[in-house]
DNA sequence: GATAAATTCAAACAGTTGTTTAATACACTT
DNA sequence: AAGTGTATTAAACAACTGTTTGAATTTATC
């Protein structure tokens, strides 16, 4: 294989073009012209459009787990700076302001309508992403709260940050250009999110304390 | 025009199909085919295919609107219980976990990738819609913030809300079926969201505290 | 350099797309 | 009842869809 076959040359152009098509609206024509080969190159190669799709799409988790990589901490990091860490961690990846990578987009596209392409893409990339998250969560509260209640603050935060992506250019149009510019960039998202869900992880803390006090008071009551 | 004219049965038709396939991917015939009429009605009534999306589109926001309507809330309701209702309110008109309307999945196609037939729907819908819930957080702090921190905050409660429903499919595949159907459902979310928000906000609130005694500080050197 | 395998190519395939046409049926007023 | 504008219909339109074919070309193997 030439460092540019055919068959690299097509999954290169297939990716942005699914990614901002859709699967069913990127057609094998235009992916073919982009990548200078003939029609029937996919066919031959890939087997039909659904063993491209297939293909691009692992393609772009590699790529952006090597683009964005997840950081290793030193001991000395608080569990607040880790939580802040992540959240911009989140928006690099996934909302990625300026550049516009299709990874991202295609890789979105199967979070909102999850295909069968979907199931590896959870166990490998999106579980232990979330894992990690929920982890932090813990070392914030000092506390390891039941799973639902993990998973439903970790949505919190996940779902604040990916609200930028999903309903960006929607934002975009709701606010003037100058307020969009000033204080809509990633450094500024990241701490807004970050300060608020923190206020949210606080309160969580205090009514854990309540509960925990009351518990101790109960348990106190039936020694004595 | 009957009770049930041609022109109605096509635009009812259409708005399922346009909300679970998208424009481009909805056919004319299958629409034509559910309403039972000849393939070139749409033509004839609507004068193209796009002609029919705006109506549909059009049509989907008057029925939510009437579906869930804003609650009307007397003066001894606390800003607190205001927060509450409105994301429910929220949930229940974008999420809407069991029955899902096909007017909810044709507005928020044009959240996630708006047209041109957007823009009066910003105007008349979502802008108010914010703005209802800016006003809830102004009276939770007791405080006007500037705007840009006002809508960061609006945006992550309403991106706390959307992510069950952009993401509600992936969600359900990555926590088990029991967890999903016993903690999942709107009370839960919107209790969930609600403790997490109004944590957030009772931080933002303290930072003010301090900054406003920091600020009479200043004002009491100056006159001193 | 001959043989075989892998790749590329233009052309055609059968099917679907949105839209147009011209003929017909219907409802209404004069 | 004739005339008029509106509504519906089957059929055809040209353009596009993913895929297949069989021959031509390139590449690899001996």
């Amino acid at each position: 294989m030439k460092p540019e076959s055919a068959k690299e040359r097509i999954l290169l152009a297939a990716g942005p073009i699914f990614a901002s098509k859709g699967f069913e609206n990127a057609t094998v024509r235009e992916i073919c012209r982009a990548a200078k080969v003939n029609v029937a190159s996919i066919n031959y190669h890939f087997g039909d459009k659904k063993g491209l799709y297939t293909q691009a799409l692992i393609l772009a988790r590699q790529l952006r787990e090597q683009q964005v990589p997840f950081p290793a901490w030193t001991d000395d990091v608080t569990a607040d700076q880790k939580l802040r860490g992540f959240i911009e961690l989140l928006l690099q990846r996934i909302v990625a302001m300026r550049t516009e990578p299709w990874e991202v987009r295609l890789l979105l596209r199967e979070v909102m309508h999850p295909t069968d392409a979907a199931r590896p893409l959870i166990e490998d990339y999106f579980r232990p992403f979330l894992d990690q998250l929920m982890l932090i969560v813990d070392e914030v509260l000092g506390h390891r709260l039941p799973d639902h209640q993990r998973h439903q603050i970790g949505f919190s935060i996940i779902g604040q940050c990916l609200h930028y992506r999903v309903s960006g250019e929607m934002i975009s149009l709701m606010i003037s250009e100058d307020e969009y510019q000033n204080h809509f960039d990633l450094q500024n998202l990241a701490d807004h999110i970050w300060r608020f869900s923190l206020g949210g992880l606080h309160g969580i803390r205090k009514s854990i304390a309540a509960i925990d006090s009351q518990h101790s008071k109960q348990l106190t009551n039936q020694i004595t």
